[in-house]
DNA sequence: AGCACGCCGACT
DNA sequence: GTCGGCGTGCTC
């Protein structure tokens, strides 16, 4: 006898452990970790993963596992093993950790349906029930639900055995499938045979071509299926049904490109990153590299060497749809080699890409955050892109960060992690100083020109000199003298917590969210007030409704507000606005740039998305309006955040022969992040922002934990954060030190009230137990809903 | 999470 | 005496 040790598909801390099931005879061998299956669970079918075969159970009454889903494991032996290793350091489900690995696509969809249990029943059914029944012998539960008058009739329709229920688990996964046909032996004196004009064609079109598609027989020749389906009865040709790729890139022509020379400093990066790959040898390479310093063209070389190997590559990129420009940059060099997975593609183009990885088909994936668990068995190296980038940490459970799952691979495969950057996390750049990581520094652009020059503009001066416009004085002039040179603009807005909220003038009344404390954003295109965290949606009103009075306005600056503006005071020049408004339809952002590249417009405005990664030859003049609206947010990374920003920003400018010049409008020019961006110095901002973090205890010196509750009741929440911060500061060690609680920065989404506290550490051996215990303590309350406690290691938010 | 089981009040 | 409400506890 061998069973299965089954991790089932139900999500709460009852079920978070492998319940045995008997393996059928059948499956006996082909049976492996890692596969997923359909188990009795109770009353119903649930889906489960395979986590171990054993020959033995402590168990005297086990089941059979029903059905076996995958001919190969959908994950591999690490990755089974790496899930428990996410489970435990960030406190989630096991089965969260896996199901965060895999494609939407695999999971499970559960449907319950009711049926008939003999044709004899139908005397004994209620009226209502055999007049459901006597057609359709199987409906869905929920359609009997809505059809019948009380459900308690159905219910004892199965008591009584007439009905029953039967329960289906179904894979969300659509192959997309192709219906192709081969041509069979046909002799010359069968063709003779047949008089069919038609199927004549196809005949000769398939010794022409070999095997097609029903598809494309049917437009070439102008036919319907049947004289295909004649010649298949006739036993002429076969028709089988094959699974098919979806191309996401078809159609967009991708032209071959080699390798360019290096430059010095890439060389020694390249070549140092090389030697830790032949040696097998995990060292992690922090790639430092100002903007421009051609560190795509590191990556693309290095991972050619482990291609030649016959290894696997992963490369990360921060949200990878806003960037088509790298991704044509990889499928250039490695053409069909390369899978993308990024949050463009629809389930099924997920699916399809990640099926290629599994099947070994391709060799290297470009791709998001959760591309860190391409299932690849021979990798060879990981290269995480824009390091510093937050996207790569996951905002739900599990809380993740690609980072830490990068080093862990690679230390699973003994193979280089890669880490670029501009403008590394403090984290990494401490670590690199410290000869923990190496540091590879890329300080000079590739096409030898300068850094663009950075200028810092006052706009309080501005104000006082009268000019009220959003525009400086100097950028003003500037951008006059492009429009005049045919040369183009990148404007950049910043609009981290920044928004266009509504306020009285005269009283000082702002509109705010019924159920979130935040003000509502006013949405110009239909008036509407609406509320960024849950969606509430209310009018415009034409008085204020504390005081009555007229001047109620709505202040801050969108991108449509500076389109019009533009257009104002630039009325000749063509802009095109990407936001998120603008972007929202499929494409849509590959067709701007595009449009922006090819000079058809002189001035591309847009928030954090046209920020990184874009490379336009002719763009001479980057316009920050705004620069400090990121600064003053309630985290301790706000300044680190602004530097990396107008440092990146500032890099679009000049990549190529013009020279390039950048305008930062701030009310705070004094503030160091601003300073230092002007001179793109890294090290000095380092060095200021590690005494600060040294001073107030934050990282990289200390790593946080942060613990959030909410509920809707008030007094529960301060009552339950009041409990927690005494269960830590009694059970955590002295070295330790726990902020809070405090109302979070946004005290209430959605009518729940948000409390939390912070855990600063060193080193605290009973971390994990202590946060565990407590997350247990509340259980109950948790599962029923009504509370919430989330626990997040490293966060990047405090919001 | 679902689902059954069981206990209790309400109503034919 | 039955129906349906919800609290409790289990699922190999």
């Amino acid at each position: 006898m061998t069973y299965a040790s089954v991790l089932v598909d139900v999500s709460v801390r009852q079920t978070d452990r492998p319940f045995d099931y008997l393996i059928p005879d059948r499956w006996h061998d082909a049976i492996q970790p890692g596969m997923r299956v359909i188990v009795p669970f109770g009353p119903r079918k649930v889906q489960g993963f395979v986590l171990a075969i054993k020959e033995t159970t402590s168990l005297d009454k086990v089941k059979e596992i029903e059905e076996v889903l995958d001919v190969m494991p959908v994950l591999t032996e690490e990755l089974l093993l790496l899930g428990s290793h996410i489970a435990q350091k960030t406190l989630c489900f096991l089965i969260s950790a896996y199901q965060a690995m895999l494609p939407t696509a695999i999971k499970a969809v559960y449907k319950k349906h009711v049926q008939i249990t003999s044709d004899e029943v139908y005397e004994a059914l209620p009226t209502e029930l055999a007049q459901l029944f006597s057609v359709v012998k199987r409906r869905e539960w929920t359609e009997v639900e809505s059809l019948v008058s009380k459900i308690s009739i159905v219910q004892r329709a199965i008591k009584e055995g007439l009905l029953e229920i039967e329960y289906e688990v179904k894979n969300k996964a659509n192959k997309k499938t192709e219906r192709v046909v081969s041509l069979l032996k046909v002799l010359d004196e069968d063709l003779k045979n047949i008089s069919s004009p038609q199927q004549k064609d196809i005949i000769e079109y398939l010794r022409m071509n070999g095997q097609t598609s029903v598809k494309e027989l049917k437009e070439f020749l102008q036919i319907t299926d049947s004289p295909i389906k004649t010649l298949q009865k006739n036993e002429f040709i076969s028709i089988e049904t094959i699974e098919v790729y979806r191309d996401p890139y078809v159609g967009s022509d991708i032209e071959k490109s080699k390798p360019l020379p290096l430059v010095d400093e890439q060389r020694v990066a390249y070549e140092h990153i090389v030697s830790s790959f032949k040696e097998r040898e995990h060292k992690i390479h922090l790639l430092h590299g100002v903007t421009g310093s051609g560190k795509t063209e590191v990556y693309l070389q290095t991972i050619q060497e482990v291609l030649l190997k016959g290894m696997e590559a992963i490369v990360l990129v921060p949200e990878i749809s806003l960037t088509p420009q790298i991704v044509g940059r990889f499928k250039s060099r490695f053409g069909n080699d390369v899978a993308v997975l990024h949050s463009g593609l629809s389930i099924g183009e997920k699916y399809d890409e990640w099926r290629k990885i599994q099947r070994k088909e391709v060799k290297v994936v470009v791709g998001a955050r959760s591309a860190i668990f391409a299932p690849f068995e021979n990798l060879g190296i990981i290269i995480i892109d824009e390091e510093h980038e937050t996207t790569y940490k996951q905002d739900e459970h599990p809380r993740y960060h690609a980072r830490d799952i990068a080093v862990w691979r690679g230390e699973y495969h003994n193979c280089p992690v890669v880490l670029g950057s501009a403008t590394p996390t403090l984290e990494t750049f401490a670590r690199a100083q410290k000869g923990v990581y190496e540091l590879e520094t890329m300080s000079m652009r590739v096409n030898q020109g300068p850094l663009p020059e950075v200028e810092v503009v006052d706009m309080r001066e501005q104000l006082r000199n009268g000019n009220r416009t959003m525009f400086s004085t100097l950028l003003h002039e500037k951008i006059i003298d492009r429009l005049e040179k045919k040369e183009q603009i990148i404007l950049f807005l910043n609009r981290r917590g920044y928004s266009s909220f509504v306020m009285c003038r005269d009283c000082g009344y702002t509109i705010q969210c019924p159920h979130c404390e935040v003000s509502l954003t006013y949405h110009k295109h239909n008036h509407s007030l609406k509320c960024h965290y849950c969606g509430y949606e209310t009018y415009m009103p034409k008085q204020c409704p504390s005081c009555q009075s007229d001047h109620i306005r709505f202040f801050g600056t969108g991108t449509q507000k500076v389109e019009e503006a533009i257009t104002q005071s630039f009325p000749e020049a063509r802009v095109i606005r990407m936001d998120n408004d603008t972007t929202s339809r499929k494409g849509a952002h590959e067709k701007m740039l595009k449009q922006f590249g090819n000079g058809e417009a002189d001035i591309l405005l847009g928030t954090q998305m046209i920020a990184k990664g874009l490379d336009f030859p002719n763009v001479t003049l980057v316009g920050v309006l705004a620069a400090d609206s990121s600064l003053h947010l309630p985290d301790f990374r706000a300044s680190e955040r602004t530097f990396s920003l107008l440092t990146q920003v500032s890099g679009r400018a000049g990549r190529h022969e013009k020279p390039g010049e950048v305008v930062i409008q701030t009310y705070s020019p004094e503030h160091y992040s601003i300073e230092l961006a002007k001179t793109q110095d890294f090290i000095a901002f380092y060095e200021e922002e590690m005494k600060i973090r040294r001073s107030f205890h934050y990282p990289p010196f200390y790593y946080l934990v942060l613990i959030s509750i909410s509920h809707t009741d008030l007094i529960k929440v301060v009552k339950v954060s009041e409990q927690i911060t005494g269960y830590l500061r009694e059970n955590l060690s002295n070295r330790s030190i726990v902020l809070g609680p405090v109302a979070s920065p946004i005290a209430k989404i959605k009518d729940q009230f948000r409390y939390q506290c912070v855990i600063k550490y060193k080193s605290e051996p009973a971390l994990y137990d202590v946060l565990n215990r407590i997350q247990q303590f509340y259980q109950e309350e948790t599962d029923k809903g009504k509370l919430q406690i989330t626990i997040d290691f490293q966060p990047t938010m405090f919001m």
